[in-house]
DNA sequence: AACCCGGGGAT
DNA sequence: ATCCCAGGGTT
């Protein structure tokens, strides 16, 4: 299947061009100064689905707070969702520590350098797996993500929607035939340096391509309708009233998610599912949920927060109560100043600008 | 195969 | 507003 796109494609001067390239303009980042495989994997897991300029400075402070595995291993696990506080994806920093206790206890903190032990690892897909594989190892493994679809789509002329899931295991074989056994490395972080500064979605920069002359899409004028990606449905809104409740000692009231689905074992303040229960019913909810009384007092604005799948209409009220403790294992109470020590999702922090 | 899981930046 | 990003886990 894969013969039909590579015929008369001539791979190996393909390599040689997209090379020299990548060795005379990769970025100079932070995870490429040398490549040891936890800075690698740390940095992939960072990059997914995440912006190289969001990334740097959670990188920094990342590997300042925990520079090797035993550290991470270690860690607090509230601790490492601070220090994620922002970057989104929480799961991710959960599977990585997850991940790093397995590597301390089953191989000796060592980092695994096959496909097996590493692909079996939290957190640790096809991609990340190939990526760390390529990169810190220097193995000839596949790492297809979202720039090497786009931009071998293009390259080759493949009309598959990037946007299917099983399309990737179809980029897989093309990297598998066309990948440089010489130098793994350079050719994958290639690709992705062309996707991230070249061959970019919108407005691709073709003529500074270094591999325009292999670029069939290019050469038969279909280059603005590739990749072929479908596209994903809308968000659903939910709408709750999120509550700043205070007791008379001025602590708040702040709440630990669920330690599974969205934003696991993060902290907010408390929400009412309006939407469900309506507005009336907001201090008997709250009685019925959490075993405490609270008085509703001024509504202070409104925040809006978008999801990948969703959007958070949240009204912002004000609230009080005479409790200063509870049975119930999510709530705690915390001064204005202990606030800073828990991770709070983005919409919480927006929140913290109507505290008094 | 489809859905769930954050947040930010570019256009 | 829409799209996209060095994806993985769950169902």
């Amino acid at each position: 299947m894969t013969d039909k796109a590579l015929q008369n494609f001539n791979i190996s001067s393909f390599q040689k061009a997209l090379m020299e390239w990548y060795r005379a303009n990769k970025r100079d980042l932070p995870w490429r100064a040398n490549q040891d495989p936890y800075k690698v994997w740390v940095s992939e897991i960072m990059l997914q689905q995440t912006k190289v300029d969001t990334v740097i400075p959670y990188f920094q402070h990342f590997m300042s707070k925990y520079p090797t595995p035993h550290d991470l291993a270690y860690a607090d696990e509230q601790d490492v969702l601070k220090t994620w506080e922002g970057l989104g994806y929480y799961s991710r920093a959960r599977n990585l520590q997850n991940a790093v206790r397995e590597i301390v206890s089953s191989y000796g903190g060592k980092v695994p350098d096959n496909p097996k032990e590493l692909g079996s690892l939290k957190g640790v897909g096809p991609y990340t797996k190939g990526a760390i594989l390529s990169i810190a190892f220097n193995q000839p493994h596949p790492a297809v993500d979202g720039n090497v679809m786009r931009v071998l789509a293009r390259v080759l002329k493949i009309n598959d929607d990037i946007a299917k899931a099983g399309t990737k295991k179809k980029f897989e074989q093309y990297v598998q035939a066309i990948i440089s056994h010489d130098d793994p490395s350079t050719f994958n972080q290639g690709i992705m340096e062309l996707g991230a500064l070249v061959c970019t979605p919108k407005e691709p920069m073709c003529m500074f391509c270094p591999v325009q002359d292999y670029y069939r899409a290019y050469q038969t004028g279909v280059e603005k309708e590739l990749p072929v990606k479908s596209k994903k449905k809308k968000q659903k809104k939910v709408h709750y009233a999120a509550l700043l409740i205070q007791n008379r000692n001025g602590e708040y009231v702040i709440e630990k998610r669920p330690e599974n689905g969205l934003l696991a074992n993060m902290w907010q303040f408390p929400m009412v599912p309006v939407d469900e229960i309506g507005n009336a019913h907001i201090e008997q909810w709250f009685r019925m949920e959490y075993g405490m009384d609270i008085t509703l007092q001024a509504k202070k604005g409104n925040v809006s927060h978008v999801f990948s799948h969703l959007i958070w209409q949240l009204e912002v009220y004000d609230a009080a109560t005479a409790c200063f403790e509870t049975a119930d294992e999510r709530i705690r109470f915390v001064g204005h100043e202990e606030l800073d020590d828990y991770p709070f999702p983005v919409p919480h922090q927006k929140m913290m600008n109507y505290l008094t």
